[in-house]
DNA sequence: GAGTATAGATACACTCGGTATAGTAAGAGT
DNA sequence: ACTCTTACTATACCGAGTGTATCTATACTC
């Protein structure tokens, strides 16, 4: 979290005022709903203009998804780092489940209740979701040792990503099973008694 | 396109208001770009309100997009008129190819362009065009013989919708090919040899 | 055909997210 | 002590989109 070096007092201070947004946010949000919070609301309380909340904060949705990053590296780390004899899609299977498993606790489970009647909060969170794409296909092209992506990798990865986006409902799990098994077997299986 | 019965008056000069604002909400966006053009400024060429181009159309960039209801339409056509020898993949690769060359041509081509360096459209034409998922669930479960659509038949949807805005690059084709072999055949022939 | 209801449009004020600009003040490097 | 930079402020502003009350031409009804 705060692991990043003490440096001075300037950027000490920056954090602080990013705290301090990002603390007075999710209270307001919590306590009355994402849209019913103004920006400029958010600044009074955390003390600061409202410029200064979009200089740390791109966009107002922003503020509910700080930790963004982390989640692409806990993604990339479950591709890169799973064991020799697991295929990528076991990995990413296992990997979407333990961090479902995460959201459901506190206090992230309180932001999906937030996220569940915030039709724009949704919206952003899977945007913000997709983008991770480009990290993905940049390490299964390293794991399959390709100089460049191929175009199977760029498909595999859409597809891969749009797997956890389906699976939010009561039966994660089997919903999971679905998708990776037509992910990695294909349709051709259903569709062909059908033509 | 005007094929609807010739109803009222009432009727009539409502879709001349909304011919009007569209005719001049495409004018300014061709001539000066999407976002260089602001509602009012469609709203005065069309002579009325801007709360009245609001009533028409949602938001600004469904202002570009009129068309969608056929486009899904059509989309729904392809899947359900196509040949008892064709398959739902082959026929949707055919379709997709179709509407490419289509958006080619004038006047298309020109909306094309305009978004092409217009972020939000491109973010509101992916979603307008994603919106046709449950429609196209509704007929591969009717096609099926299906009373409820399967688990492996939402997933195909879903993935099948992403192919086209995959291949909107150079060689839309090849790329095509690539994203059907993928949800057709699976991906364990590519992963396999990589575990 | 007069009376009434209503849908489409208006006028106008307003909210809210986000930006632009100019300026201040504190911290960092020399 | 000297600048130079940078986080932040103050303030005005823009443009999309909404709420409300109102007007009016059309449609419906008796």
């Amino acid at each position: 979290m705060e692991n990043d070096a003490p440096v001075g007092r300037r950027e000490r201070k920056k954090t602080a005022t990013r705290t301090a947004i990002l603390e007075a946010a999710t209270s307001l949000f919590l306590e009355r709903g994402f849209d019913a919070v103004t920006v400029r609301e958010i600044a009074d309380k955390a003390d600061v203009t409202p410029k200064t909340v979009f200089a740390h904060f791109p966009r107002k949705e922003a503020l509910v998804f700080s930790t963004e990053n982390e989640q692409q590296d806990r993604l990339v780390a479950a591709v890169r780092d799973r064991t020799p004899q697991t295929t990528v899609s076991e990995a990413l299977k296992a990997h979407y489940l333990a961090e479902i498993t995460l959201l459901q606790t506190e206090p992230m489970s309180r932001i999906m209740a937030l996220m569940e009647d915030t039709p724009s909060l949704i919206e952003y969170a899977e945007r913000m979701w997709l983008r991770h794409e480009d990290a993905l296909i940049a390490v299964l092209t390293e794991e399959f040792g390709l100089a460049e992506p191929s175009a199977e990798i760029r498909f595999y990865a859409r597809f891969a990503l749009q797997i956890p986006l389906m699976a939010r409902q009561d039966d994660p799990e089997s919903a999971m099973e679905v998708g990776f098994e037509l992910l990695d077997q294909g349709w051709a299986r259903y569709g062909s008694a059908h033509r």
